[in-house]
DNA sequence: CTGGATGCAAACAATTTGCAAATTC
DNA sequence: GAATTTGCAAATTGTTTGCATCCAG
């Protein structure tokens, strides 16, 4: 499990330290439902956290993006948006997009089928393109319930 | 197919003007092997039409992704890229991105079995989530061969 | 203590916008 | 001729950086 002492450990293994913002920043993005943006997660951390930072949030969102411990996803629109990565979907992140609101559902139907799919891919294309492949996204675009009536 | 005059009715139809700058930045994506930044398409149309300024490059863009003659992505960095839809491969735009050098790769191995998965789980998810899915981007990410060394 | 981490404000870089002039149909 | 499109420059927006100070180990 990713229990806070091996988070711990983490972050001094390789020399950083876990800090109050970090720890904040991590525990938004784990009881949000994800998608979140910088703006966001600042303004969450701020709740607890009214001296932390905007720059500090950005630092540590890529800190921790690097790290693994959280993802970053780029969906269109400016800004990125980020998600903790639970354990149980590890490296298997898929969303669809709505092109209009851009609200964004994360589904998990059919993960049996898609997550052997992929490692197969993954497995193809690592050796095919020498590529060392470290995780994939995977985005539909297209209109949501409510904005199908427009357009 | 996608004949210049087809090209053109789509525009009036639909109460735009097929300018020789729309012209120029499909002929520039079109010839390219794609992934073009706003940057570099502006400079290629720029060689042929030095009055074209960068404000049409970016509004062009978007109004061509928007009828869907060319498709917008996000790998990572700032910029947006872009890439014309030919008709062949309409719909289906995988890429492997080098996380270190920003090296990107269109594959079309394992091409058949990834269509007809995809249009198998598009129809599940469309169900499923009420979506109307019009597209799907498809991202792994690595380090390429000459990246592997380091970190 | 000591180096990594932070806050603030200023700097950046990609993209967007307002508006008068130019073009396309 | 009417309406769309354009160029230019200025404005926005998301993100990054420099530097003095702060804090975790």
């Amino acid at each position: 499990m990713n229990s806070p002492s091996r988070t711990h450990e983490r972050f001094t293994n390789e020399g950083f330290r876990l800090t109050l913002s970090r720890q904040a920043i991590l525990d938004v993005l784990k009881k949000s439902q994800g998608h979140l943006d910088a703006e966001e997660v600042f303004l969450l951390v701020h709740e607890g956290y009214p001296g932390v930072g905007f720059a500090t949030v950005y630092r540590n969102l890529d800190l921790l993006t690097q790290m693994g411990l959280i993802s970053k996803f780029y969906f269109g629109g400016r800004k990125s948006r980020y998600e903790f990565i639970s354990e149980a979907e590890k490296e298997h992140h898929h969303h669809i997009v709505c092109t209009r609101c851009g609200k964004i559902i994360d589904y998990s139907d059919f993960m049996e089928k898609e997550v052997e799919f992929f490692k197969e891919l993954e497995r193809v294309l690592s050796k095919e393109h020498n590529f060392k492949i470290n995780s994939h996204q995977v985005h539909f675009y297209g209109l949501c319930e409510s904005c199908q009536q427009f357009s």
